[in-house]
DNA sequence: GGTGAAAGAGGGCCTAG
DNA sequence: CTAGGCCCTCTTTCACC
């Protein structure tokens, strides 16, 4: 009951709908870069920045969801502050015959705790990880048992993080 | 008012407090797992689902935030669905003699609307854009406008990103 | 598309155990 | 930390413009 609500939530972002250009007006994107802000504003906080009445801002933050312009609200952890003092960026490359495979690899890869983001290219290389790790040992245990242990994987690079910083507003 | 919490919350997340190991027990882990999978569960949902009192449950959520673990709340946008259907990583490396003023450089990056995420890094590449374009021409123009044409920026390499996967949680 | 009213639910803050 | 209660705000639905 609750935790099906969590767990729909998590399923939402990792099987995304094919949305194609939603119609946004301009009070739309305002209610967008509000909640990018701050996802935890009150409807009717929410109703006055924009200017509408707190039933009509409801109706559009709902409609929002279901057409899937908003994805979730997630809270954004520190890593740090929870004993995952190391951030990395790990370019990986993957052996040409194993390309069929990455569907499966990737979905494995991103259960591991250390994973925060996948981002899955064109290019040189496969894909890029976005991982945060206790320490330096912790960091090099999950690249050899994860990657380069792997046979598909040809090849890994991995960069230290000194700074994360989101972008301000898509909007 | 309203606005000052909207900004305060992206404030925060631009600069980060240096905390190192907070404390954090198995309620605390199952708290940030829940608002890290949905941010908008109600605080009663919430404690129901961790086991403890609602009020201790508020309690600990607001510490969480006091101390840094904590960052902010927020609303997950699909890009594709707001017309940038288009994303891309670029990784920069800039001129030797440049380093000195990364933070500048970043800081105006990171305000374009394009850039979603700012890794600032070590390695061959200085730091590495997250970014989403309304197509190959948005794409290029926000290259040749906001990289290539800084004297500071020693080479770009731009990959184009099949899909982005969130991890599934950092605990 | 938009509004405002009205009922119910939930948040926030107590105090006592 | 829990339990219970209280007040008040917010959410959510509804009929209506």
């Amino acid at each position: 009951m609750v935790i099906k609500s969590s767990t729909s939530a998590v399923d939402r972002a990792v099987a995304p709908k094919n949305v194609r250009a939603v119609d946004l007006d301009d009070v739309d994107r305002r209610i967008l870069t509000a909640l990018h802000a701050d996802a935890r504003i009150s409807n009717s906080a929410l109703a006055d920045l924009v200017g509408i009445a707190a039933s009509t801002c409801h109706g559009r933050v709902r409609r929002l969801q279901e057409v899937g312009v908003i994805r979730g609200f997630h809270a954004d952890i520190d890593p740090s502050a929870i004993g995952l003092s190391l951030q990395a960026m790990i370019s990986v490359s993957l052996q040409s015959n194993a390309r069929g495979k990455i569907e499966g690899f990737i979905e494995h890869i991103r259960r591991r705790p250390q994973v925060m983001e996948v981002y899955f290219l064109a290019g040189a290389d496969d894909f890029i990880l976005h991982v945060a790790a206790r320490d330096t040992d912790d960091l090099r245990s999950f690249v050899v048992q994860n990657l380069n242990s792997d046979s598909d994987v040809a090849g890994t690079q991995t960069s230290l993080i000194f700074e994360h910083l989101r972008g301000a507003s898509p909007l």
